[in-house]
DNA sequence: TGCAATACCTCACGGTCCAAGGTATTCATC
DNA sequence: GATGAATACCTTGGACCGTGAGGTATTGCA
């Protein structure tokens, strides 16, 4: 029977890693971030607050976000920054995703050596 | 503090699109795709039998792949094929991973010109 | 005989994302 | 000024995936 499990979306890690390179780009608050990320990629991609707000404390509480109460258009809003630590985490996440891209994409291409004999 | 925790690696889904993948190759017995997916990879990605073997059940009972006990080298080995219901499932999930990778890339690249500096 | 590799399987665990809810403020519309 | 939508922040519960460790049995080699 095929059961009605949703089906797998490729997106682990994704999240922080958009987080990641946003930020590297320009301060921006939680609510931003979720929108961002929407436009960033097209409307392709979509992650609820549910998703951020937790990966922003992570984050923050790993020393690569430091974040701020500050007034924006008049509010009083919770904005984040990317610190070095975070820069140098956003660079090993970026490669280490690039590494995968690159590995499945070739097994994906059905690149030769990938027959073990079967007899 | 920082690294107590694994990074993400972005594997989400990913050993299931290669079974697909490889299955829709040549039929191949559970342990031969573990090997088969480090090769293709060139030794990149690696899943552990904990992960292949549940895959391999989970794709059956969906209906993506039927197996059958064969004799390979004189052994009784579990033998996987693709059914049509899973090469469509293949089609679709590596277009999902297309489009995945495209957005990701798309939001990395996003402009870079300004200064990272504080805003 | 002993040991490694093959071959299949299961389970508990930690981690991630999602859906759904809660609270509070601001803004447009009536 | 009342109403509702949008903004903005947050938490919780659950589903699910991949990991690591374990179990069993067979085969091949020294």
């Amino acid at each position: 029977m095929s059961t009605n499990r949703k089906d797998i979306d490729f997106l682990n890690g994704v999240p922080e890693l958009l987080l990641l390179r946003l930020l590297a780009r320009q301060p921006m608050y939680g609510y931003e971030l979720v929108q961002g990320i929407r436009l960033a990629t097209s409307g392709v991609l979509e992650f609820g607050e549910g998703c951020i707000y937790p990966i922003l404390h992570r984050l923050e509480a790993d020393g690569m976000l430091c974040s701020a109460r500050e007034k924006v258009s008049g509010r009083s809003r919770v904005v984040y920054r990317l610190t070095p630590t975070g820069q140098a985490r956003l660079a090993t996440s970026a490669s280490r995703w690039a590494t995968v891209v690159a590995a499945v994409t070739e097994a994906l291409r059905g690149g030769h050596g990938a027959t073990p004999e079967l007899g």
